[in-house]
DNA sequence: GCGCGTTACTAAAACGTGTTAGTAGTGTAA
DNA sequence: TTACACTACTAACACGTTTTAGTAACGCGC
């Protein structure tokens, strides 16, 4: 047990000089002057004593916390089944661990939203913070053009003036369609990401019903479903579309993760892929292409949203006012082996 | 934007009173006598100027960051295609919410090591640290020990004295080949889910051997890959194995995100599971049950790892000395469709 | 030998809280 | 009346840094 702190007055004790003079030399502020001699007698001092600046001290002295938040507006139980996770995590962690910032988690439930934001941006435990996957109907976020702390969103937030980054899920699921209808396929169902309420999902139903249209086909609302995040939500909504009696022969599912429980309840109902039904999937998360079949389904950059994020955010955050407020990264359709002719 | 900081000098000054008797009444702090009525003014003013404490001046205060910190010894590009880690986030923040606390997330590579976890440690940034799958050699992390800053391992550290929360790998390895014994194979091949230096890996491999032997099977080394995490590495692996010429009717694959790979590796070499070869998985990621067919694995109860450790390590910071150092959970064998009676 | 710029440093304020030690004022028992 | 406990508060220090506003010493031109 190293039992006592090394403070920078120990450090200056040391080296015989000021405070004042340590934090100058170890800072290395420009434009001061300090002899090469000192300089190197605090250095060695700090090394001596193996000095680490005290971070919380340093943050309430700079008013910066050299952190950023990520907040999820998800309970922790729909987190542990978040396959996009471990990639956005990445994107975020190589970024910010070569500008030297720390990262926070924070996950929100519906309850404490208001509280939970508030409470972020004015405690000042974060200079700025990522909001993963926002709901439309989210209220509480609405306020958040009023404070002052940078926020960069991850998805797209209706009649908001944040800064996003996202991909343009409609024209996404719109080219997935399109791809089935370019196949042949016609009675075309579709299995959401999750509840409408979610940017994400709303829109990719928008894209999947304008491609639908743009063919002359008419969507049938009956043809559609809402899961929630997880396999077992594709599951059973896979379950409920084989209930409905409604013939199809292809189902665009705007999640790979979904769509694994959605696979999974075909096989039990006997169907082969994609030989009796075609599947499109969406997200190309890591397993998507190890699956059997193999994954047909649309490429997100989740590790670059992630990355491209986090530099808008640090960017924000040194000032500068980034010329694009809305960024929108490509998307790109994989093909593999889980969607067929006609 | 709101331009002005509310400090709790501001409500002191609304209500009339000092701000000792501020931070007296909102902190609730037991033994002390403050009448009603001014309770009550204090709380007005908090209310109407909309006042939240600054954390980090808190902090600073009380020496307490009211956070812990996640530490994964794994390059960003890693941590993207760890499979476990939604669920561990969903442990740890389901736990840490209850507790009004924190958490950071922070990955270490090889490099900087030492410098990470000391500066984590001394900055006072976190109040007590959650390792995660710590590396056998990692000589950094056994200094530690001599550190005054709370830790808990996620996994095993061998010859050192910090609590830790785990299952028993060895034997659920052991456990997973035994039931291939069980069912016929004699030639059972392994791939770890790791490299060696990852302890986990080291005592599934273990595992594996020690049920080989107690059944009069001499393991061969030869039939041994180590995998690096991801499905790619297990692809690999399995198509090793099978240029390798030697002859397996079942493979223990120490993780289910490997077996993905290792999966389509031998559908590619136009094997059939189970027909032409079993596989037994490790983990019960929550797609192995979805997989087809559906991997007959050893259960890890990832998430309440999480929650176990964070437990423990609040009890710690508490400064209640729990009697069970090293926590060992249950692991469960899952039998599905992947392994063939012989 | 005076004014002035430059170099090399430092004292002290600031950041916003928690907390200790203390102080009036009031009742109360001896 | 005095001593003492109790109530209801507050002044001031502590936490460990950064940063502002200096100052003392020195050289230099005139």
């Amino acid at each position: 047990m190293t039992n006592k702190r090394v403070t920078s007055q120990d450090v200056a004790d040391l080296a015989g000089v000021s405070r004042t003079t340590v934090s100058l030399v170890l800072n290395e502020v420009e434009g001061i002057s300090i002899s090469p001699e000192t300089r190197q007698k605090v250095r060695d001092a700090a090394n001596e004593l193996g000095y680490i600046p005290n971070a919380t001290a340093q943050a309430l002295a700079t008013r910066r916390a050299k952190a950023i938040g990520l907040v999820m507006t998800r309970s922790p139980h729909h987190i542990a089944s978040d396959t996009f996770l471990p990639q956005i995590l990445g994107g975020l962690l190589d970024i910010i661990k070569q500008h030297k910032f720390r990262l926070l988690i924070e996950s929100v439930d519906e309850e404490h939203q208001d509280q939970v934001y508030l409470e972020l941006a004015h405690a000042k435990r974060i200079d700025g913070m990522i909001l993963l996957t926002p709901r439309i109907d989210d209220a509480a976020l609405r306020r958040l053009d009023e404070i002052d702390t940078f926020t960069v969103v991850m998805g797209k937030l209706a009649d908001s003036n944040l800064y996003s980054v996202d991909v343009d899920n409609q024209l996404a699921a719109r080219k997935a369609t399109q791809y089935l209808i370019d196949i042949g396929h016609t009675r075309i169902a579709c299995i959401a990401n999750a509840p409408v309420s979610f940017s994400s999902a709303y829109e990719r139903v928008l894209g999947y019903k304008d491609a639908l249209i743009a063919s002359g086909i008419t969507p049938v609302d009956d043809m559609i479903r809402y899961a929630d995040f997880d396999p077992q939500s594709g599951f059973d909504c896979m379950q409920s579309l084989l209930a409905s009696g409604k013939e199809f022969t292809a189902v665009f599912v705007a999640s790979d993760n979904v769509a694994m429980g959605a696979k999974s309840a075909l096989r039990e109902a006997g169907l082969r892929i994609p030989d009796d039904v075609s599947i499109m999937g969406f997200d190309d998360i890591p397993w998507a292409r190890y699956s059997d079949p193999p994954l047909t389904t649309i490429r997100l950059p989740a590790q670059k949203l992630a990355s491209e994020a986090c530099l808008l955010l640090l960017d924000l955050m040194k000032g500068s006012e980034p010329e694009v407020q809305n960024l929108v990264l490509d998307t790109e359709l994989v093909v593999r082996k889980s969607c067929r002719k006609l």
